[in-house]
RNA sequence: GGCCCCAUCGUCUAGCGGUCUAGGACGUCGGCCUCUCACGCCGAAAACACGGGUUCGAGUCCCGUUGGGGUCACCA
């Protein structure tokens, strides 16, 4: 059997971290197997779908490299034959109109709430005939569902979950003014895409009973099913849009990478062994659905940022220096020169390794820009300041100075430095700190033998006598 | 409330009856390295929710309690 898994939001909002790693998930799984990966976008509900959303939607998936198989798929356009579907379930006996009301509804739903009792609709036109109908009301079209046994669905993730059929009532396929529900729409079209597997949120494990009886009325093979549990919030709430739901357009413009949160969102729920870095090669070799876990898991942003740092170190130089190069070029409001290029090649090495998003990496590139430091850190301030500090900057400088252009390399500024300090009679640190503060504008930067020889010895002296 | 699911360090988790005086990762706290920061390395504190069973033996199986979560629309 060829695998077809398939990602179905509903385009109300956009791509949240929940929703990534069920794609992910499916994604992953079509991967291991060799099978198919579609996308199916749920706009039945046209009153809340939205052309925006769709987008936001895509985008969140292209950006997350999560490449899905032929076209999506729009349900709203399949409404067509949803609707034969209905009709071929009414005809076959599987399905029945209901005339009920609203109004009728209302009121059952209030008597059985004032009782402290669920509401379940008690298929009052179920086996009347259709002749006693009500004049000028338009009938909703609900499925016949079975009254006694059970229903058993064998979830690859939860196991065999069963429920009394007693528990479900005769709900509707058709609405009254002729547009299908999602309970109908699902299954119509999971059967039609041949979907192998429906991997989801197990927020939809109550509705996968209902589904299964439209799947067995019309006689369709059923495909396997893997609830995975929800993510929430740091809090143990429901991550909801107030609790910290953020899109993951949010996570781009914190400066995380795909590949980062990709591994951490495999690591939320799955795991194999004490493995924690995969990568998403390796996480297409190993992934099952054993290795999904049951209990719903919280988000950890910290976990989040210390997997982007490892993925910040091993990324291409190159790589990074070219995702910075926008924000870069929006602080100093022009392009950066060739020579800005050049030392934020050489630096980035280096300037990787410290930093735990893209964000951090930009900001402290910016000492290799002309014109930089572009502020002064309160700590920088301190160690730029008293008599102490200017004479440390004082020795640092002298003993730059003294270097020729042509001598100026990394191993020459830290042999110069040292002397300069011992000669002083200082440590090493009062001038390094001084100058550290005096070229970078901070307190902590890459060593300071590699940014002085970086800048290079003018920039160098300019930025040590402009302090001075 | 009914139904369904879940329950190991603060968090993510390993564990699939004996090798568990419970392992790893993040975070936290010490230390080393060191021109600062970060990386790296070393170390520490930190968990089997509770109560009954089953068994020679239970973190692992069963039941209950408690606690969390999900779901109960002519939304998806």
């Amino acid at each position: 059997m060829t695998v077809v898994t398939r990602f179905a939001p509903s385009p109300t909002g956009f791509l949240h971290i929940g929703g990534a790693r069920t794609a992910l998930f499916n994604w992953l799984y079509a991967k291991r197997h060799g099978g198919k990966f579609m996308l199916r976008v749920e706009d039945t509900d046209r009153k809340r779908s939205t052309e925006p959303a769709i987008e936001a939607i895509l985008d969140g998936l292209r950006w997350l490299e999560l490449d899905w198989d032929d076209e999506p798929v729009f349900q709203f356009a399949r409404i067509d034959r949803h609707v034969e579907v209905a009709e071929a379930m009414l005809a076959s006996g599987h399905a029945y109109k209901c005339y009920a009301t609203n109004e009728e509804l209302a009121d059952l739903r209030a008597a059985a709430q004032a009782e402290n009792k669920r509401f379940l609709y008690d298929g009052r036109w179920r086996d009347r005939d259709p002749s006693e109908a009500p004049e000028g009301v338009k009938p909703a079209i609900r499925l016949k569902a079975p009254r006694d046994g059970e229903t058993v669905v064998n979830d690859l993730v939860q196991g065999e979950v069963r429920v009394a059929n007693a528990e479900l009532d005769d709900m509707v396929l058709l609405r009254a003014d002729g547009t299908p529900t999602y309970m109908l729409a699902v299954v119509v079209d999971d059967h039609d895409m041949n979907v192998s597997h429906v991997i989801r949120g197990d927020d939809h494990l109550n509705n996968t009973f209902r589904q299964v009886q439209v799947f067995n009325a019309m006689g369709w093979a059923l495909p396997a099913f893997a609830h995975i549990p929800l993510i929430h919030g740091a809090d143990g709430a429901k991550l909801s849009k107030r609790h910290g739901a953020l899109g993951v357009d949010a996570y781009r413009d914190m400066g995380l990478l795909p590949d980062a949160i990709r591994n951490y969102l495999l690591r939320l729920g799955w795991s194999h062994g004490d493995l924690e870095i995969v990568s998403t090669e390796e996480a297409i070799k190993l992934f099952d659905l054993e290795g999904v876990g049951r209990s719903p898991s919280r988000f950890d942003m910290a976990k989040l940022e210390n997997t982007n740092g490892h993925y910040m170190r091993e990324a291409e130089p190159e790589t990074l220096t070219t995702a910075i190069a926008s924000t870069l070029e929006t602080k100093l409001g022009r392009s950066v020169t060739d020579i800005e290029a050049a030392r934020l090649h050489k630096g980035m090495p280096s300037l990787q390794q410290r930093a735990k998003t893209l964000l951090d990496l930009a900001q402290n590139a910016e000492i290799y820009l002309d014109g930089a430091p572009f502020s002064q850190s309160a700590k920088a301030a301190k160690a730029l300041g008293g008599a102490d500090a200017s004479a440390g900057l004082a020795a640092a400088n002298a003993a730059l100075s003294a270097l020729s252009p042509e001598t100026w390399s990394e191993a020459e500024i830290e042999a110069a430095l040292r002397a300069g300090a011992e000669s002083a009679e200082l440590k090493l640190g009062k001038l390094a700190q001084p100058l550290r503060a005096a070229l970078t504008g901070s307190d902590a930067s890459p060593s300071l033998f590699e940014v002085a020889a970086i800048l290079g010895r003018d920039e160098t002296l300019r930025r040590s006598e402009a302090a001075l």
